[in-house]
DNA sequence: CGTAAAGTTTTAATTCATTCAATGATGCTA
DNA sequence: TAGCATCATTGAATGAATTAAAACTTTACG
């Protein structure tokens, strides 16, 4: 009757997951804390630890107690999730057309000599690897 | 206190947004049969109508008379929709590096040989604009 | 004209995401 | 050990997104 829970991480929860791909485990109050500087969301400690509950519960995190506190870390990779995020936009926009997407960012996106040359790099070995 | 409306198109929104940039104008029956088929989406024309007039109000749509009813076009194009959630992605997860949401995309997509030697054609058009 | 069909607006319900206060538990220290 | 500080759980409020019924309006036609 209404959407389903996503299946990937909100945005919330992706400020969270940037935190702890940093640096992990780590308490309640170092979460709160990166969050504040890192992405400007300053939430009150109870907020902090909600989503962290939430995100045990779902399977993004894991939480094991050090000393008196529960320190939290990842349980799901950046380059999974990244993956998932990518491979979800593709196919909402670029009909599962990953060329059709490059081509978006080459366009949209400013991309120097540097940067261009760089992938052409990755291109290169991605054939290499397909021999 | 709550999360903010997203600045881009919902998911729903998008796909009625890909439906009027195949064709448009489209009356409210139109657009309700081809969200059915195209995107497995079998709404009732009253959510139909609801999400045009709510797509109305944020600016992604536009409306006009024609005969008894309304008609609905959109006022926004692809290109742009599309850049601006690849931007968002972008700067989310890969700190405004292209180059590093390529690199994913090309790890995590499966890219046969044609779609690799597809992109290094987009690459190479790039690089001599560029000069 | 009277009324059925087609179209539109209004109202509301549900679920998810986000936020946090209030309450409960635990442990440290004077 | 009494009380404070720290940490955790529970309950709840708010707003966005989605869905749709009900009420209202307009149009077509016998």
């Amino acid at each position: 009757m209404t959407r389903p829970q996503s299946e990937h991480p909100t945005a919330l929860e992706l400020e969270i997951l940037k935190v702890l791909w940093e640096e992990a485990p780590l308490p309640v109050r170092e979460v709160q804390g990166r969050l504040a500087e890192q992405a400007g969301r300053k939430l009150t400690y109870s907020s902090v630890i909600t989503m962290l509950n939430i995100m045990v519960r779902k399977g993004y995190l894991r939480r094991q107690k050090q000393g008196k506190a529960f320190f939290y870390s990842p349980k799901v990779d950046k380059q999974q999730i990244s993956g998932g995020l990518l491979g979800d936009l593709m196919a909402r926009l670029f009909d599962d057309e990953p060329s059709a997407m490059i081509l978006n960012l080459l366009e949209s996106a400013e991309l120097d000599a540097d940067e261009l040359s760089e992938v052409r790099k990755l291109i290169n070995r991605k054939s290499k690897e397909q021999q």
